[in-house]
DNA sequence: TTACTTATTGTAAATCATACAATATTTATT
DNA sequence: AATAAATATTGTATGATTTACAATAAGTAA
């Protein structure tokens, strides 16, 4: 080497979080964008997202930017992955870890925000082209959600407090791009804590379905015991 | 506000990569740690990991850290969580992206390296009290672990090219702390692409298992058509 | 009351998982 | 050379789960 690096040269790089924020909403899967009001990438939308403070930790940092764009807090955060190739942003080198929260589309009203031009739900298969390396990072983001679907009971913060077994159905067949049947449905769902209401749907030209809650506690409980799969 | 932050004022932060090595040895799944060399934790035993060159990309950081301990190239980095809790580091401001690679063990010699004192084999239940927030690192990095032996074929790169189905068995044991029956466990390898080799095992005391290779080109193949899950 | 639409339950066949037994093959010992 | 010992390998019967499809129930709207 001809000359060596001084610590002090480490310490030049600023890193971000970029926040995914996933509804479902018309049968379909949703991701909150913005467009972008400031260079680079005027104009362009992208992935809300900020520096980091820096006495914030990185989970924080994303909940914040969740609250500013909705009003929402205590959303659980799940850490997608990092990227930090050096040219990914031409003002510096800036890593961003990544982030997405589920939450349900009718609990707020998208707000504007100081970083954030406009706000708007894009379907997540009619995303267009991105700000950044954003596209790389939904696209793998997404991957991960659809992992998760099959391993925790996290569908459930996707859809209305209460919800019919079809529209569980339909969450499930729009993910996977799938049919399923709906009496096997049913009973693959024996093994998930779901609690019928004396509620029905309303305001359908049929026989309405009848409304159910998940319940959270119990599955809790059992998975102390015996932990139950969650592949529907 | 009372003032305004500048944009300066986040570009005064690191990052690192944190590299855990893993490999399968003595019937155990064994990690790669150092005895770090110098303060910060001097003396403390820690994950390898380094801070990220300007013009470097973080999994060519990982592989670099990988190539310096052992020699090894070309071994699929997979990038684990990120960690960036404001005071984890004690001289600044450090956000560390991990990964983890999985090797055969006898491929190689341990080196020395300059940021490492000494290397030392570690079976994962037997880990020290590491410098930093390693353990916790460590902890989460072998959850994603086990996670993706159940999805994906990658218990193979730990064993020997050339293995008994034993061997492959008493892995998946060992990994997730259970007993299987042989005969049942040999009905669920029918849908894994195995080459039966015209070679035994050498020097046991009793009748000689048939040797093994993991046919890593007829996976990617049938994964085109199906995709076939890894759930041993 | 009837037609229609969807919800919900039931059932038989096929597939897969599990427990356990039986046989085969090699090394070590007498 | 025969036999014992140890482990590899294969087989089978049972029960559980998945799948495909049919039947019934319960609402809405005319």
């Amino acid at each position: 080497m001809l000359y060596k690096i001084e610590l002090t040269d480490f310490f030049t790089s600023a890193f971000s979080v970029d926040c995914m924020i996933f509804g479902y909403e018309d049968g379909q899967l949703k991701v909150l964008l913005i467009e972008r009001g400031v260079e680079p990438f005027n104009h362009y939308w992208a992935i809300p997202g900020d520096l980091v403070y820096p006495n914030e930790d990185l989970p924080d940092a994303a909940s914040r930017i969740l609250l500013e764009l909705t009003g929402l807090a205590d959303v659980p955060m799940h850490q997608s992955k990092s990227f930090g190739a050096p040219n990914r942003h031409p003002q510096g080198r800036v890593i961003t870890i990544s982030y997405f929260a589920l939450i349900r589309i009718s609990d707020f009203e998208i707000k504007a925000s100081s970083w954030a031009e406009k706000a708007m739900w894009v379907a997540v298969n009619d995303v267009p082209q991105l700000a950044f390396d954003h596209n790389l990072i939904l696209d793998s983001t997404y991957e991960l959600l659809k992992q998760k679907l099959n391993a925790d009971p996290i569908c459930f913060d996707l859809l209305p407090e209460k919800f019919t077994l079809m529209e569980l159905q339909q969450l499930y067949e729009y993910a996977f791009k799938t049919t399923l049947d709906k009496a096997n449905f049913r009973k693959k769902l024996k093994s998930i804590p779901l609690i019928q209401l004396n509620e029905s749907q309303q305001n359908v030209k049929h026989r309405p379905a009848k409304l159910f809650k998940y319940d959270a506690s119990a599955y809790i409980a059992s998975e102390k015991n015996d932990g139950f799969q969650f592949n529907l």
